[in-house]
DNA sequence: GTCTATATAGTGATAGAC
DNA sequence: GTCTATCACTATATAGAC
């Protein structure tokens, strides 16, 4: 039970580092320092740097499920799941200024370093790719659903690149204006 | 001017190795086996590795200002000036799939380090705006030539970001097409 | 202007005491 | 399950020979 928690206390705090600063950015030493925990006692539970990054990532893809699954029975239509996504950019603004978006920034930097888990990583852009071409889906724009389902997801890269650069709120809050009007456009169309 | 050979050599040589391995991943051992000097010889010309990361990023600006200054000669229209920015992301395809937008990639990461030369970093992209917001400026939308340039850049971010993760050369070139749509709308509507 | 040799500090990882 | 001590390696950076 307490090596439970001691784990999932180094999955949490390199979870939130990794965010910060970066994965390859981010030593033992940071990670021991937020655990309060001694560099070699790592080892116990985990056999290497990259078996953290394989559970941050695994954690990643749990909390994202979740958070889909929860839009799923909280929001009635599906255009209202698509807006939860959208305002992400908006709940999550503080961050996304400091720290760019946590999956895009990741993904980004694990393929620059050709590593082993960036496949993995790939899998949470991957996941909203799929849920948000349900959405559209259920939406009545079967052949349009992925397209749009990709076009919602760069746009909100796109969004969370500039926010990080010139840590602009109004520009932030027009743009997710201006594609809820494009997402309402769509789903008048399908009626 | 050997001596200026050979900084030059070390600076483009730093500059390919920063946009594809990332900044902080980037040793003075990899730029020696590239540029083919010491280790040493490097403190010859530049006082540390910022200093390097310094000259780099010059010559960003420098190349990224030369590049808009040709499209402002070659180019007729505002309009084909901003399709052939928003066409970066076709010429440049191959490298964006594998390392995503040098600019983008580069500010993300000198961000989350933290690091002294965030700043000029951001100048690139804050060039880019500048630019664009001329540029829409000269076609008639005086009002919202700023967002539209943002909204450019927001674009080309995204499309970046997902070009890097799912290496979808259609994907790429519909969002072109959208985008250049968008372009020709606002075109028509202030004549 | 370029080199070798070296200083210094940090990294991931291991061994073994408690 | 956690610790200290330590290893091997790599990093940036410096000093001084050529």
């Amino acid at each position: 039970m307490a090596a439970k928690t001691t784990r999932r206390q180094i999955v949490d705090a390199a979870d939130d580092l990794f965010y910060s600063g970066g994965f390859s950015q981010t030593s033992f030493a940071d990670i021991a320092a937020a655990v309060k925990i001694s560099r070699g006692n790592f080892y116990y539970h985990f056999k290497s740097k990259d078996e953290i990054l394989d559970a941050v990532i695994g954690k990643r893809l749990d909390d994202r499920e979740k958070l889909l699954a929860s839009w799923d029975q909280t929001a009635e239509s599906p255009a209202s799941r698509i807006e939860c996504f959208i305002k992400i950019v908006i709940v999550n603004q503080a961050k996304i200024m400091a720290y760019g978006c946590p999956v895009g920034t990741l993904t980004a930097e694990l393929t620059k370093l050709d590593h082993a888990s960036k496949e993995k990583a790939n899998k949470i852009m991957a996941l909203f790719r799929d849920w948000l071409t349900r959405q559209f889906e259920e939406l009545g724009c079967v052949d349009f659903a992925d397209e749009h389902a990709l076009h919602v997801l760069s746009w909100s890269q796109g969004v969370a690149t500039l926010a990080q650069t010139f840590k602009d709120e109004t520009f932030v809050q027009r743009e997710v204006r201006q594609i809820v009007s494009w997402l309402n456009d769509i789903d008048q169309d399908t009626l």
